[in-house]
RNA sequence: GGAGAGAUGACCGAGAGGCUGAAGGUACCGGUUUGCUAAACCGGCAUACGUGGAAACGCGUAUCGAGGGUUCGAAUCCCUCUCUCUCCGCCA
């Protein structure tokens, strides 16, 4: 598949800045292509050979008469074959290692290069810029919403307790974005474990390159996941559906595990980069001449909850450079927090084409009678908690210190203000 | 956690070292025929990789839960693992 398009890889490798420092392995896994092929020549033709003389062994024990030399033919033909099987099985070893490397192709509309050319695409609402906002930690630990230090104590620094209204809000958040995207997006709501093993995380591409990020449970080859787009993309893992069930559209909450190692001192503050979080996440199963609009109204399930909650936000077009490894167009949407003055990232949302299909071995079956295809499989956030709660207690922050609750939230918390 | 049973094609289900890519049936597709909310008969009906070919398709290899082993040869024998079922224990 890669061999075919190379030049496609590599353009796409240029892209995203990261061509010079892979170019060494693209060539070596050309040359592992080509190797496997002629190993698995080799070894095919002895395998003919042997069963051929299998053959004749068979035959000639039927008959009653000797095969000695012929056994003694066999048998040194499985001895080459047994050494190229494991020729063969150490170079598509080093192969597919390579190939998991490799970062998926960005789409044409994204931009070449870093961050820097990262594109705001819409804005909606009015961010506040007054100074007198107090920062979501303050406000949340003097309301009596968010216990940092006995976070710390029982887990951690970067767990947090939500205590009154504060728990009573995750809670809320939770039930609000499940029932819009379920009544009014229509995603099927699924209930996923946190819990998954390696071929699910490598199947959704978080490994193997991000082993080091995530939560492993000792004494067992599993893990504790970053997102609940690990369970509910590789649901149907390989799998073939017919088309006719696409678009299929999930829809779960869970806490998201991240040891975020290397990040310390970056924006750790308060609510802005935790260990353990909570999020309502959208995954879509689609097929590939959909996928592009496909993420357009993915994007837009996400910000219909950021309208909902009257937070003001910008959606962004990653560059490719800044596109996460997996994904070939991506979204950020960002809310404004003006007590810590920062946008602050809620939802990544994301076209990841067949990237993820392909190690996860997800295909449809297309409706006029085709063989199977690899489906395109997309993802957001929709949305993550903790910098929610951290732009509602600031933007929605009044003069008296307290916050108000927007009408779409305030029907499950019960409560239009937090005082 | 302990004891036992099992895993074969879309599905059901045979096979118990070579003649099995795999009987038979169901479903599905194509055809014939009987004139009718259907039956009978005939045919077709896996995937992946490699290779040849413009293509139709041909050839080779692999695949009977996964991986290893024994053997000239494994769906079939041995080992490990995974999952399912039954019983016991434990537990929210």
């Amino acid at each position: 598949m890669v061999r075919e398009h190379i030049d496609a890889l590599r353009a796409g490798l240029r892209r995203r800045g990261v061509l010079d420092a892979l170019s060494p392995t693209i060539d070596r896994a050309v040359a592992l292509d080509r190797s496997r092929r002629e190993t698995i020549q080799a070894v095919e033709e002895r395998k003919a050979a042997r069963n051929a003389v299998s053959q004749q062994v068979g035959q000639r024990k039927r008959a009653g008469e000797p095969a000695d030399d012929l056994q003694q033919e066999s048998r040194a033909l499985g001895e080459e074959i047994a050494r190229l099987d494991r020729e063969l099985a150490e170079t598509e070893g080093a192969l597919s290692a390579i190939l998991l490397e490799l970062p998926n192709v960005t789409l044409d509309q994204v931009p070449e290069g870093g961050e820097e050319n990262n594109a705001v695409v819409r804005t909606w609402g009015i961010p506040r810029t007054d100074a007198r906002v107090a920062p979501h930690w303050d406000v949340g630990t003097r309301l009596g919403l968010i216990d940092f230090e006995r976070g710390a104590k029982i887990s951690g620094s970067g767990f947090i307790v939500f205590r009154k209204l504060g728990a009573r809000l995750v809670r809320s958040l939770m039930n609000l974005m499940l029932d819009v995207h379920t009544r009014d997006h229509g995603y099927e709501e699924t209930w996923v474990p946190v819990v998954v093993n390696r071929a699910s995380m490598t199947g959704t591409a978080q490994l193997p390159k991000f082993e080091e990020d995530m939560y492993a449970l000792k004494g067992e080859d599993a893990f504790l996941i970053p997102t609940a787009e690990v369970p509910l993309t590789n649901l149907y893992r390989d799998e073939v559906l017919p088309e006719s069930e696409l678009p299929k559209a999930l829809t779960a909450y869970s806490p998201c595990f991240r040891r975020e190692a290397g990040a310390a001192g970056k924006d750790t503050r308060g609510l802005l980069r935790v260990h353990e979080f909570d999020k309502v996440e959208l995954v879509r199963y689609v097929t590939p001449e959909t996928s592009a609009e496909q993420l357009e109204l993915l994007t837009d399930h996400a910000e219909k909850i950021l309208r909902l909650l009257e937070l003001p936000y910008r959606v962004t077009r990653l560059a490719s450079g800044d596109t996460g490894f997996a994904s070939a167009h991506t979204y950020d949407l960002e809310t404004y927090a003006p007590g810590v003055g920062k946008w602050l990232e809620v939802s990544s949302c994301s076209n990841f084409t067949d990237f993820q299909a392909r190690r996860a071995n997800i295909r449809y079956k297309p409706a006029d009678g085709g063989k199977p295809r690899f489906i395109h499989t997309l993802n957001g956030s929709g949305l993550a908690f903790p910098r929610v709660i951290a732009s509602i207690l600031e933007h929605h922050q009044q003069d008296d210190g307290s916050v108000r609750i927007p009408a779409a939230l305030s029907t499950y918390l019960g409560a239009e203000r937090l005082s």
